[in-house]
DNA sequence: GTTAGTGCAAACCTTTTGCAGCTCT
DNA sequence: AGAGCTGCAAAAGGTTTGCACTAAC
């Protein structure tokens, strides 16, 4: 059970396992999706209502900063806030289409050959990577010309769903 | 000049250029740097003490919506800010110094490879990538050594008090 | 003259901080 | 027992919006 794998490797290093943090850490790693704070949050409540949205910053931050976690802007897709999923062995990129907001992911030899060649070429010590690639997905590309005519049509231009406004 | 290529080519889709514009758009291509908004408000008032900050959120909106600059987050080095540069006509990583804050920017085949794969394998179409790439720079890794060395020295001066003393 | 763009103030969303009280070990 | 963690309230940082006025075309 990966929760359990976390929390092993967080009681060692002096980290007190609280109910808390035993809910998030279940919900991030059992979740399929890519969560961010305000969703989590909701989620975290059900399970304890008392549980503070604070708690879930700081969970998240301790979490990050411990390597367990990695953070995911996902293009912004949905608004500034972040995503989080726990950190998986290997490195993948994520792939957003910018308007079903259906994310996928991606290994592949070209991300290990980067990260080689980057750190062959600069000497450099690579902690996180993050690559991202926003664009339309195959089941959206015919939809989203239909809705270009349509929108020159009524000259009304459809934007992306966000969560202010 | 880069300034006035954008010029023309906002031109051409009806966009008025301002005053105001045209001094962002100077100061976006002009600077070797990736600002964030509120840097490029600083530079802007340099030159027009009346230019709000305002503008520069809305024109840096319309100029990522027109597809003439990017939009980086630098890992969140700086904090949750947004960085902007022109785009360029090849596609580049940014590689980020946690400690020092540099900014390497990488242009390899990987990259190519990596768009190609991801097209072909999903038959997604692509409009924007952001890859980040976070660690220590060869400068740094050595003095981030010592500081650590230094941060245990000082916990823990004579004995090593783990749990209590 | 139109219409898009600007400035100002105020709102907004996401995240962080200070502090008193609680809880894990 | 005591450091570490939580909840609450409040603030901070970054960005957006409503509206009257101004300026580009």
């Amino acid at each position: 059970m990966p929760a359990t794998a976390s929390g092993n490797s967080l009681r060692e290093r002096g980290v007190r396992i609280t109910r808390q943090r035993q809910i998030l850490l279940e919900l991030i790693d059992g979740s399929g999706k890519h969560l961010d704070a305000e969703e989590l949050y909701r989620l975290a409540k059900e399970k304890d209502p008392k549980l503070n949205r604070v708690t879930v910053y700081r969970t998240l931050k301790m979490l990050k900063k411990g390597g367990l976690v990695d953070e995911l802007d996902l293009m912004h897709y949905g608004g500034d806030q972040h995503y989080y999923e726990t950190r998986l062995k290997q490195e993948h990129a994520h792939i957003i289409c910018l308007r079903c907001g259906k994310v996928e992911e991606f290994f592949g030899d070209p991300l290990q050959k980067l990260r080689r060649q980057v750190e062959e070429h600069f000497g450099f010590h690579i902690l996180l990577t993050r690559t991202e690639i926003g664009g339309y997905c195959s089941h959206c590309q015919a939809l989203r010309e239909r809705e270009l005519e349509q929108a020159v049509e009524q000259d009304a231009p459809a934007e992306r769903p966000r969560k202010r406004g």
